[in-house]
RNA sequence: GGGGGGGUUCCCGAGCGGUCAAAGGGAACAGACUGUAAAUCUGUCGGCGGACGCCUUCGGAGGUUCGAAUCCUCCCCCCCCCA
C-alpha cells in the first residue's frame, strides 16, 4: 500500500513524523501492510466530555492509516470507563458514573468523526463503542470464555501493576487489562482488525490483546505504540494557566487554541509539526530550518495548521487574524475572546475594574485582580492601569469595545452594545 | 487481628501549644530582559475590605486550653512489620 507520494509506508511516515516507539514485530506488520490496506485501531476514554490535545496523536495516528490506504477504527471505551486504567497512574481515580460515561461518549463519539472519513466503503473509517459488547457481558461467562487464557502470574509482572503494589490495586482496577484485550480480540474477529495503536503506557495492555488473540488461534495481530509527548520543558503536553487545551471550542476557543501553540517553545516546534500537522517533509524541513526570532513563522505555521485541523481552516485564519489584531500588525480582532456589555453598564461612575476581570473569568479572585493590578500587569486600550479604583466608564470606549491586557499575551475585549 | 509510621495550603515537604495564612523547593502569575521562545534576575502567590482589620484552612467529628496544624478522645484513609 503506498498511497501517499512522500512516504513508500504507513511505518516510514510514522517513523518520521515521531509516532514510532516500539512495534511488536515490525517486519512482520511491514510485509502485511504492504500486501493489502489493514485495519488498526486506537482507544479513546470518555473521561470528559471533550478530547484534549493529549488526544491528538492518537487522531493523527489513525489519520495517517486512512490516509496511507488502510482502516482506521475509533473505538470508545465507554465499557473500559466503567473500570478505569490503572495504566500510568499512582491511585484508582474517582469512578465516573453511567450517566457521566454517557454523556462523554456523546461529545468525543462528535469530535472523533470530525478527524477521520467513516462509512461503509472501502478505506472508510470505523467507530465503535467496547460498551456495546463489555456492558451486558454476563461475569461468569466473561470469566469462562476469555479469564481463563490469562495467568495472574504474568498479570503480576505487568508494569502497571507492579508500580501499584505499593500504593494498592483495587481488583476492579486489575481486571482493565483483560477488558482491553478481549477488544482487540472482538475487533479482530468482527472486523478483522490486526494493529493496536497505543501510547507507550498502553504496552502492556496491548500485548495482552495479542496474546489473547493468539491463545484463541487468530492470524497474528500487531502492537505499535507512540512515545508519550512531553514539551522541552518536561511537561506534558497542553498544560496552560487556564487548564488543559480542548478540542472543544467551547471550553478552549480557537483562538486561544491557535495561542498555545504560537507560545511552544522554540525546541519542540519541529516536532510538533511533523506529529501534529499533515504539511509535507520538504515544508516541515523548511520550517525546521528558521532559526531564532524566525522561529515565530514556524510556531504561525504550526498553529494554523493544527487549529485548521481542529477547529477548520476558517476559524484557523480568524485566529490568525485576531492574534495579529492583538499583538500589532492589523488583523481583525473579532475572534479575540470577548464579554458583552450594555452602555448603560458604563455609565455614570461605570464598572470597578477588578469586577470586570473577575467576571469576565479573567482571574479567579478579586485579590489577585488586585495584585495584578499592582504589579503593573494590567492595561486598558494599551494604557497600564496604576489605581486599582480605576472604573471603566463611557469615555474608555473606542469603536465599540474597551481592550483589555493581563500581562503580555492575554488579551480580552469588552463589546459594547446598546 | 497485633505492633509501628503517616495524612499540612496546586504539588513535594517543614512545623509539633502562642511570634502560623503556616519555612523551603517546584509549579503558576506579574515586572525587567527578549522574539507572543528559552535562560536569568526581581516581585507576588487562601478569601474579603483602601489600610493597623476580619473570615476560612493543616484527613473528619468532638474535647482540653485565655489560645491548637501542634495536646486528648473517637472515626476514616494510606504505608510497613507480625499473624
Amino acid at each position: 500500500m503506498n498511497a501517499r507520494p512522500d512516504f513508500p509506508s504507513y511505518l516510514a511516515e510514522m517513523k518520521w513524523r515521531g509516532f514510532f516507539e516500539q512495534c511488536t514485530d515490525e517486519a512482520a506488520l511491514a510485509e502485511l501492510m504492504a500486501a493489502g490496506p489493514v485495519t488498526g485501531y486506537a482507544g479513546f476514554d470518555p473521561t470528559a466530555d471533550s478530547l484534549h490535545i493529549g488526544s491528538l496523536v492518537p487522531i493523527m495516528g489513525l489519520l495517517h492509516l486512512q490516509r496511507h490506504g488502510h482502516r482506521p477504527i475509533a473505538i470508545v471505551g465507554g465499557g473500559t470507563a466503567m473500570v478505569g486504567d490503572p495504566s500510568g497512574k499512582t491511585e484508582l481515580r474517582r469512578l465516573l458514573t453511567v450517566d457521566d460515561i454517557d454523556r462523554n461518549l456523546a461529545g468525543i463519539r462528535a469530535q472523533l468523526g470530525r478527524f477521520l472519513r467513516l462509512g461503509d466503503g472501502p478505506g472508510d473509517g470505523l467507530m465503535v463503542d467496547n460498551g456495546d459488547w463489555l456492558r451486558d457481558k454476563s461475569y461468569i461467562d466473561f470469566l469462562r470464555d476469555v479469564g481463563r487464557h490469562f495467568s495472574v502470574n504474568q498479570m503480576l509482572a505487568r508494569d502497571s501493576v507492579k508500580t501499584r503494589m505499593e500504593t494498592g490495586l483495587s481488583f476492579l482496577e486489575f481486571n482493565y487489562m483483560i477488558l482491553q484485550a478481549y477488544d482487540f480480540l472482538v475487533l479482530n474477529r468482527d472486523h478483522g482488525c490486526r494493529l493496536q495503536v497505543g501510547g507507550s503506557d498502553q504496552w502492556g495492555n496491548i500485548c495482552s490483546g495479542i496474546d489473547l488473540c493468539r491463545r484463541l488461534g487468530r492470524a497474528e495481530v500487531y502492537g505499535l505504540t507512540y512515545p508519550l509527548i512531553m514539551t522541552a520543558a518536561g511537561e506534558k503536553m497542553g498544560k496552560t494557566a487556564a487548564g488543559a487545551v480542548w478540542l472543544d471550542a467551547d471550553r478552549t476557543s480557537p483562538y486561544d487554541f491557535f495561542q498555545y501553540w504560537v507560545n511552544v517553545d522554540d525546541r519542540d516546534v519541529g516536532r510538533f509539526l511533523r506529529l501534529y500537522t499533515l504539511l509535507p517533509p520538504v515544508r516541515v524541513q523548511e520550517l525546521e530550518a528558521l532559526q531564532g526570532a524566525d522561529s515565530r513563522q514556524a510556531k504561525q505555521v504550526l498553529a494554523l495548521e493544527v487549529t485548521a485541523l481542529v477547529h477548520g481552516a476558517e476559524a484557523a485564519q480568524a485566529a490568525l487574524a485576531a492574534a495579529r489584531a492583538a499583538f500589532g500588525g492589523g488583523g481583525d480582532a473579532a475572534s479575540i475572546p470577548a464579554s458583552v456589555h450594555t452602555a448603560a453598564d458604563l455609565a455614570a461612575d461605570g464598572l470597578a475594574l477588578i469586577d470586570v476581570l473577575v467576571s469576565a473569568g479573567l482571574v479567579e479572585s478579586k485579590g489577585e485582580a488586585r495584585r495584578l493590578v499592582r504589579q503593573g500587569g494590567v492595561r486598558v486600550n494599551g494604557e497600564a492601569v496604576a489605581d486599582e479604583q480605576r472604573r471603566l466608564v463611557a469615555a474608555d470606549v473606542q469603536d465599540g469595545r474597551i481592550v483589555l491586557q493581563l500581562g503580555k499575551k492575554r488579551h480580552h475585549h469588552l463589546r459594547i452594545e446598546g
